[in-house]
DNA sequence: TTATTTGTGAACGGAAGCGTATCGTATTCG
DNA sequence: CGAATACGATACGCTTCCGTTCACAAATAA
């Protein structure tokens, strides 16, 4: 473990201005617009700082790309809260969930992920693993519980909580790629997530 | 009204030619491909007659974009089919959907869509409502048709109709938005709708 | 202090694309 | 035929960006 090394050493706070940079680029000016020099502009770097970290463009887009993706996939990593009260346990996810959706930051997240292209795979699947796929993973574990506890009724965890994602979705997503401005205000998407979690649970009452 | 002008008439399959090279350089390289240059190769065009024809980059992209938007529209609006027998109605429209949904065209328009920045905000919302919307408005409306021939009960047809769509695509969407290959075959698939139709009918039987 | 490493600023060659211009040719109307 | 228009091929000037290089300043350990 070397704890120094001789001469002058790296700045951390160039590390963050030029993640900042180009976060502010991509959400601002779209992924076309994380261009070394401009992200070297924003950031108040030289160029060749840039490269210091970064090999080529691909690596310093994925590098943003993949460091806005965590603190997005913990905001999107909603669990319900406790098991006692069922029907407001998953009203309240609902509606931070729906809340969460609807917001300009995850609509900025969505267009930018569209049009980026140079994004590798293996970084969307990562993405997509540690934001969504994981959020549906714990409401199904949740559900299991309650299953277990005699709650509910629910053979197949994952399948229902990927159906209660979809019926609280909607067309929601297809609306924010189409860039249409959602038609609901906070009443009634409140009511329409309670609905949402009425039919559920009627789907998945104990026999 | 002129008939005609003098001089050499403009040539309709260059402007065939022209979209179709715009097309598959959209959907097989992105839209960071279709430039002036490689549409001119591709069609086997000078580039002053792309100029004569388009103002400017934007305005081609926009046209190769809504071009396609149509044909893709048109696919998109299904409608479920005769009222006597409901499950089997819906199961076969909902098949159908799934499998444009998952179709590589669909996924491919989607990408292109959520990188296209140029295009104008009324394309996107036209695209939206004459794909998407004229769907499910067409579903709510046979269902409230449904409703009243007493064959369930659906107070609310266009939230009825979102629903299902919901349901049905669960987190496909996402998956597609994230190039996340979908983990379902043939059969798996077929299983989902008929479960997804099923819970839909509870959710709406008559009292 | 000295060696070592990081950062700056400026410049470079190369590539690609945009939008325009030129010139020669093809096509059609009057 | 002659005028008018469309097309092709090519080239140009301009811009932007990439990735690299250079000399020099700044910061730190030994």
């Amino acid at each position: 473990m070397v704890k120094t090394s001789p001469g002058r050493p790296v700045d951390v706070n160039k590390d963050r201005d030029i993640l900042a940079a180009g976060r502010a680029l991509l959400f601002q000016r779209g992924p076309q617009a994380v261009t070394m020099e401009a992200v070297a502009r924003t950031a108040g770097v030289a160029k060749p700082t840039l490269y210091r970290r970064y090999a080529n463009r691909d690596e310093l887009l994925a590098a943003v790309a993949l460091n806005e993706s965590e603190s997005m996939a913990g905001r999107f990593s909603m669990t319900p809260g406790n098991i006692d009260d069922l029907r407001q346990a998953l009203v309240d996810f609902g509606c931070d969930l729906t809340r969460f959706l609807l917001s300009r930051e995850h609509i900025r997240f969505i267009h930018a992920l569209g049009a980026s292209t140079g994004l590798p795979r293996e970084s969307r699947e990562s993405i997509f693993r540690h934001g969504p796929l994981a959020t549906r993973d714990r409401l199904a574990e949740w559900l299991g519980k309650a299953a277990d506890a005699g709650l509910l009724r629910c053979p197949h965890p994952a399948a229902s909580a990927e159906k209660f994602l979809g019926m609280l979705m909607g067309l929601d997503l297809v609306r924010t790629l189409y860039h249409v401005p959602m038609p609901r205000d906070v009443e009634a998407l409140n009511a329409h997530v309670q609905t949402t979690v009425d039919d559920f649970l009627a789907l998945h009452r104990r026999a």
